[in-house]
DNA sequence: GTCTATATGTGGATAGAC
DNA sequence: GTCTATCCACATATAGAC
């Protein structure tokens, strides 16, 4: 498709700044011609190398998922193999699903910080076509691990599992986007989160860093919590429903199972 | 300020189609035109009223906001009535926070889902004013629910109990906000979660109470997971500090302390 | 492939009559 | 308070020369 140097470089150059540009304003909040702009090229580029406006959001957005989406699959694909048959440990499933992701805020070749924003902020957008793009690049994926979370967690209601998911995923895309939420929650001492007033040369390795290790567990004990009480309907007294938790104990079947 | 009944009942129309076209297009996807179409007024009375579209955003999310921001000051202050100098039980302060939004979604009157929805999916736009406005809406209830949480978890590393609390947020931001990766999720067996094409009279209450059954222990689960290994350098030998968690007991400290 | 010029639409806001 | 008419800035997209 592009077989000339020059038209790589601006077809990349494009990408990069529209992905820098969509996170910081928006995609409604950028116009073409700012992108044109700071990319140094004709403002009619775009139109030429991607069609449309559109289209070029999702570029950006299959530049980087196409690779993260064949890197998790791959990730579930080894462990099952090494498991022969076993389900997995839910804390290996995640590692594989989040970790993967988190990873790409380490590596500025991967989109880094900047991509995984983006990321977080346009994934609750309510334009059809991001949706829908959305929707069928992680079609797969989301199927395959959600087996996988079947498997290791048999003994929980499957739908439960589907909304802790759901909740898992929340937590990471906001915890990404959201940096400002999280200036207003500080105010105080956050180590060097510092805003991004004279910042995002603050380290964002060091920040993805620290974004994993800290997320990694706080999935992993949602993931895990007790089942709400209506769900349990086996040992508990149907007395008071809903505020019954004054010894939050795992129950045996969210354990994980040791292959 | 408002005074005749006819500007009282334009006002709020306004309001409610604005609180619903911002929930299912997005603020810059969102015209003054279609606005005001839909209220059945005149282009200008929105200006005439509350000075811009801007302005306007803003009064849709005051209006249920400083209910929902009093409702939770006042459940903290119950409860800390109630324990008297003892620190609070983390569910006790997660019900009070997350309880009371929640509960929105089973009252149309205070907005309902639509209002959920609409503030999850604002939570993480970049647009500055909408940032610096959340930010000054939320100060006081946020940092009153920092030092209960605080004083809650007295072992926990301050820092370590605001990203926490942050990732609350987010789970909980995420899981009102996405309905469309939740179908992607789905494509199976979820109860009556069934899209929006024919529904929204899908009992959005029946929703909103599942929802807050399926998320508090969730974000339990999170808030009281065990720390990251890095954080411990006490108990646990330095080996592998990525991949220590085979058997994650809750440690002592995150145990909630009776009263 | 790149660029200029422009077509065509839509947005928010306001002046001024009623 | 309400409404009409209009201003003006800016958006995306494209036609056609180079």
């Amino acid at each position: 498709m592009a077989d000339q140097k020059t038209n790589h470089d601006t077809r990349e150059r494009i990408l990069d700044v529209a992905e820098l540009l969509f996170m910081a304003n928006g995609y409604e909040g950028t116009s073409m011609r700012v992108i044109t702009t700071g990319a140094e090229v004709n403002l009619a580029a775009v139109n030429y190398h991607f069609g449309s406006k559109e289209a070029l959001l999702c570029e950006v957005f299959r530049r980087r998922l196409s690779w993260l989406n064949r890197e998790r699959l791959h990730a579930l694909d080894l462990l099952e193999a090494e498991a022969a048959g076993a389900p997995l440990k839910p804390s290996q499933i995640l590692e594989a699903f989040f970790g993967t992701l988190l990873r790409i805020g380490e590596d500025s070749s991967l989109g880094g910080m900047t991509f995984l924003r983006l990321l977080g902020r346009t994934l609750t957008q309510p334009a059809e076509f991001i949706r829908t793009f959305f929707a069928s690049e992680y079609a797969e994926v989301i199927e395959r691990y959600k087996q996988a979370l079947f498997s290791a967690l048999p003994d929980v209601p499957k739908a439960e599992l589907v909304w802790r998911l759901h909740f898992m995923l929340g937590a990471m895309s906001y915890a990404i986007a959201g940096t400002d939420v999280l200036r207003v929650l500080t105010g105080c001492e956050l180590g060097d989160w510092a805003g991004e007033g004279a910042a995002d040369s603050v380290d964002d390795r060091a920040l993805a860093r620290r974004l994993a290790q800290r997320l990694m567990p706080f999935l992993l004990g949602g993931l895990r919590a007790p089942l709400p009480s209506a769900l349990q309907s086996l040992t508990s007294s149907p007395a008071s429903p809903s505020e019954g938790d004054t010894e939050p104990q795992t129950p045996n079947h969210l354990q994980e199972k040791q292959p």
